[in-house]
DNA sequence: TCTGGGGTCCTAGGACCC
DNA sequence: TCTGGGGTCCTAGGACCC
């Protein structure tokens, strides 16, 4: 039997930061709204009682935050990024080999803790509490998708106490009968139709199945996630960071943009912020994408999907170059034949390297673009607070920006938003 | 009428994750 | 009227090579 992997991750994570700071919503139903307002991303316990569904816009469970007094938040990234280092950082005193899988979850190596595994975990459930006021629950088994089941039968059944140890055999089967295939990491809701025509409905059903039938439903994916459920492990702890592919920042405007002045202007703050996150992982790309589209939910209107790659050459983390990119990428393929109405646009960069990686290119630009300006304008931007400078193609006309009417502050890096205490 | 075998590389699209 | 944003991995199929 391999050694035992934990992963903690944090309850209704989003709700719980807006707890930490603001008491009034301890016991009442709570959601957060995904950018722009849109629709639900967390619930606390009593929306989801409620039925609020994960990923149910806002518009269509209103009669309930009516009538049952549902507190809605826009959601406060700044926030909950700042909060989920700081749960990070409470870990680290408990193993040497973490992987922060994403921003609620860490994997944990448990190597050697043996018969002490669940008091070591609930040990580090408390320090998250004590420190950072964020309630977990930890999973516990031999591979990182047991784990991960072994986090969801913590979460759903009080039997547990907020630790559930899948390193007993007795216990995992006990987990595996009870729970439907589609709470398994790596199994969507195509491949749970795909397996249910095969009648396989619950996990200890998928664990149970022929390697090669699995093969043929979902491809080495799913081979790999049964031999997982078995105690094979196939999937490692990565506990250095992998160096990222791609990169996005795209958005959806508070109210539809139809000109392409505007346009430009949302199109040279996308670039300006790829840049930004370039520079901040010390990469360059090598393509950069543009695009913007019509709202797919509204088919009676003119439906339009934009989208233009361009190669940087050379490759560039140069906030000059890439919106200078994007912005050909928009007016070569801006069209005015209807009247269109974009309710998302943005930039996507592939092709990244480390600058000393990127090939070099045998003419040289006649105007090399100067990295100290770059340090400059991060710098300024850093110390005077995002967007003191920007670039004259944004401008400073924000009607295309997200919507994000109910946020709160963001209490722990913004000086001005720091709780007041009165006594 | 007859038309090989064995590769690589790239891209689009599907599926999944939080 | 109102439906998020940012990622990863895998496969099939086309283009191309000798």
């Amino acid at each position: 039997m391999p050694e035992p992997i934990a992963l903690i991750d944090c309850n209704n994570f989003y709700v719980s930061c807006e707890r930490v700071f603001d008491q009034r919503l301890l016991g009442i139903p709570v959601v957060v709204l995904s950018n722009n307002d849109g629709c639900a991303i967390a619930r606390s316990e009593e929306a989801k009682v409620l039925g609020i569904k994960m990923g149910e816009p806002v518009h269509l469970f209103r009669d309930k935050v009516e009538r049952h007094g549902i507190k809605i938040l826009s959601s406060n990234y700044t926030l909950y990024g700042d909060m989920s280092r700081r749960v990070v950082a409470a870990l680290h005193a408990f193993s040497p080999s973490l992987e922060v899988y994403s921003i609620d979850e860490t994997f944990v190596d448990m190597t050697g803790f043996g018969s002490r595994m669940v008091p070591h975990a609930a040990a580090m459930r408390d320090a998250v509490r004590t420190l950072t006021g964020i309630p977990t629950c930890v999973g516990i088994g031999p591979t990182k998708t047991m784990a991960k089941l072994a986090n969801h039968a913590a979460k759903k059944n009080p039997v547990f106490g907020g630790v559930c140890d899948m390193m007993e055999k007795g216990v995992a089967d006990f987990v595996m009968r009870r729970i439907e295939v589609g709470e398994v990491w790596g199994v969507g809701s195509r491949t749970e139709a795909k397996l249910a025509s095969q009648g396989v409905r619950t996990v200890s059903d998928l664990r149970d199945m022929p390697m090669a039938l699995a093969r043929k439903v979902g491809t080495v994916v799913l081979e790999r996630t049964v031999a997982e459920l078995q105690g094979v492990r196939c999937l490692d702890i990565e506990d250095v960071e992998p160096q990222r592919k791609g990169m996005a920042v795209t958005r959806s405007p508070g109210v539809p943009i139809t000109d392409l002045d505007t346009m430009c202007r949302a199109i040279t703050a996308h670039a300006t912020r790829a840049a930004e996150k370039l520079r901040n992982h010390d990469l360059v790309a090598g393509t950069l994408t543009v695009f913007y589209h019509t709202n797919p939910h509204r088919p009676d209107r003119p439906q339009r999907h934009a989208s233009r790659s361009l190669a940087l050459k050379p490759m560039s983390s140069n906030t000059f170059d890439l919106v200078e990119a994007a912005l050909r990428g928009v007016r070569s393929s801006w069209r005015s034949d209807k009247p269109y109405g974009f309710t998302k646009a943005g930039v996507i960069l592939d092709d990244l390297l480390k600058p000393d990686e990127a090939p070099r290119m045998l003419f040289e630009p006649l105007k090399p673009r100067k990295a100290q300006l770059m340090n400059a304008l991060d710098q300024v931007n850093d110390r005077f607070g995002k967007k003191t400078l920007v670039l004259a193609s944004e401008g400073f006309d924000r009607r295309w920006h997200m919507k994000a009417d109910m946020r709160t502050p963001r209490y722990t890096t913004r000086i001005s938003d720091l709780p007041v205490l009165r006594v």
